[in-house]
DNA sequence: ACCTGAACACCGTTCAAGT
DNA sequence: ACCTGAACACCGTTCAAGT
């Protein structure tokens, strides 16, 4: 009844492959994510992903890519830290989506989509009128900390879920005799006062309020 | 002749084994990284490695670890930005030999040299007499730094020598037309004038020097 | 206490065959 | 043009057996 020529059947494509691959990497995290699984998710045999994607490699490269193209690009105008911040946040917010991206983003190829938001970051640092030494460096300053931010917090939610328990006795017990400002940070960290300020965009005025400043 | 109980034939432990990990992790990458393949390396068998790592994770934990400890830790002095500089200089020198190391960095739990030097770092931050609020950012700030901008520098490096060609033939061309910011970032980059200037110093400085003037 | 081979339950990918 | 099962060369790890 059901024939392969039912309308009920989708066909495949890179696309679908991609959506499912991400789906599936932002459950279970990018370590779990197998070919075999997601031909699983898409009901059809292992090899038929291979009409689609040359390899695991370009598909991860496909997946950062959907990601980037997810992230709402820098505005154009008079309010250049404005429009980095805005969207240095969005992208923060879109990244804490994607757990497993951060990791994979810097190390792979980048794809269209992650090329055309560089070319908007650097548009907007150029249209700044900042001078070219300061547009390559604020470049590079602003980019490392969406993602190098981002990563050193997705780490510390896996460690914290990881084994809470163990962290807040012995841990820091055993912290405090040893590491007494390792342990202050900890406290820090458990607090709700310091999580509920926005560190992520603290961080980021430091660096966009220093190539302000640095610029004249 | 050469009996197991020859002193020729070196004991295992631990140390050996990460040693010889992280060795071939330099060499070839941690994705080529295998058990079998250090068993090889260490010539005993693969089951060898279980009684003294209980698994893969572990071994990657310790092998983070063992980074951490080769980097020189900040001093404490009357300079504490001059103290942070030299440190993270050293830490981008320690990671750029491991390059597979910073992607391992942020997401696997912390060893106990990994906490000596973070504690280090905090130690430098509060002796300083900064405001415990800057403490705090200043150092997800540094540290965030240290990490995040060597991983964008290795994926560039990784980028780069893979394929060169397509990359400043085809690649900068079809960039030209469609995103020319990204072009002349990619220009900029090919250029010695650029990379001879410390990128990882003056973004470092940037934030180093923001915590100072917030902090009056 | 330390070592180890065989075996298990997986991987990504090649190949040859189907429609 | 797209799909697919069988097969291959690997993985990490368990287990039972050795010393």
């Amino acid at each position: 009844m059901a024939t392969q020529s039912s309308t009920l059947v989708k066909p495949l494509g890179k696309q679908r492959i991609l959506e499912a691959a991400i789906a599936y990497a932002d459950e279970h995290g990018v370590e779990m994510l197998t070919m075999r699984k997601i031909a699983d998710k898409l009901g059809c045999g292992v090899m038929s992903l291979y009409n689609h994607v040359a390899n695991k490699e370009e598909m991860l490269v496909g997946m950062v890519d959907i990601v980037a193209g997810e992230i709402e690009l820098p505005q154009v105008n008079d309010d250049w830290k404005g429009s980095l911040r805005a969207s240095a946040a969005n992208a923060h917010k879109v990244l804490l989506r994607h757990k497993w991206a951060p990791a994979q983003w810097s190390l792979r190829m980048p794809g269209p989509a992650r090329i055309r938001y560089m070319d908007a970051i650097l548009q907007v640092l150029t249209e700044a009128g900042l001078e070219p030494k300061l547009v390559y460096s604020g470049y590079h300053a602003v980019t490392m900390h969406i993602i190098g931010f981002t990563l050193q917090e997705i780490g510390y939610l896996q460690v914290l879920d990881a084994d809470f328990d163990e962290l807040a006795n012995e841990f820091l017990k055993e912290l405090s005799g040893d590491f007494p400002y390792m342990a202050e940070h900890v406290r820090a960290h458990l607090n709700e006062d310091c999580c509920g300020s926005d560190e992520f965009g603290f961080v980021l005025d430091l660096i966009l309020e220093g190539l302000e400043r640095i610029d004249h």
